[in-house]
DNA sequence: GGCGAACAGTTACAGCCGTAAATTGGTCCG
DNA sequence: CGGACCAATTTACGGCTGTAACTGTTCGCC
């Protein structure tokens, strides 16, 4: 339970996205984009099945990796240490900061609107 | 330029929060509430004026640490790393996410409408 | 059934981080 | 001038992280 590091944080969004993958297709899926070797990437999914992130199943003679935590759990931990931490556990701020120092392209500030209006009325 | 650590950050927002402080200073602020002992503020204090985040000023007869970057580039790149690897870096699907597992309170949904509207007409 | 290839898992190592003590160096008061 | 304080530097050490090589195991093919 030592928490998912940022290089961990890669393999598992590999799993996240694509299912149970065995280890050169993770080595393919994240390795290359990241310029690490296949040695590298197997540390990582070792470290992960040892903090119970991933689980590994024999199936049709590859062995797969599959994730035990949700990748909801895992955001969820994440943004709400962050917006803790540096925004008092409140969105406002992060929008208004963001909106700051980033210059919010219109078409965001569009969904953002559809989004907020949606979580006004209704649902 | 190392990355100001989780610890180091703490140190950092009393710095931002009080203007200069001294160690001793430093220490009740954060030392205290955090259970650290003086000695580990010390250790923390030096490695940012390692690092170029506090610079140390005598004034008075007393050493004053001031910042020497800005609350708002730190939050803007520890932020900026979370919206990039997490959400696309995009604000919309972090809102849509903290929407969904956190439960927006009426006040907060009311207070991040107005702030889209602002940034929707105007400025 | 043995052997090599493929694959799974283990060990390694340096750097950063949290936590802290010890040592050295500078200032000011008496 | 000599302590007393305070600041700064150095040293320590275990754990986590990024990065990687090495070893042990399994399975198919000859």
């Amino acid at each position: 339970m030592t928490r998912i590091s940022g290089a961990e944080s890669q393999v598992m969004e590999a799993v996240w996205g694509k299912g149970p993958l065995a280890a050169d297709e993770i080595v393919a899926e994240v390795g290359a984009p990241q310029g690490w070797g296949e040695a590298t990437v197997k540390t990582l999914i070792n470290r992960l099945l040892k903090k119970k992130a991933l689980i590994s199943e024999r199936s049709e003679g590859r062995t797969r990796y599959r994730a035990l935590v949700s990748r909801a759990d895992y955001v969820q931990g994440e943004s709400q240490g962050l917006l803790d931490r540096l925004f008092g556990g409140e969105l406002a701020p992060l929008v208004a900061h963001y909106a700051k120092h980033r210059n919010l392209s219109p078409g965001e500030v569009a969904r953002l609107k559809r989004l907020i209006e949606s979580l006004d009325n209704g649902d």
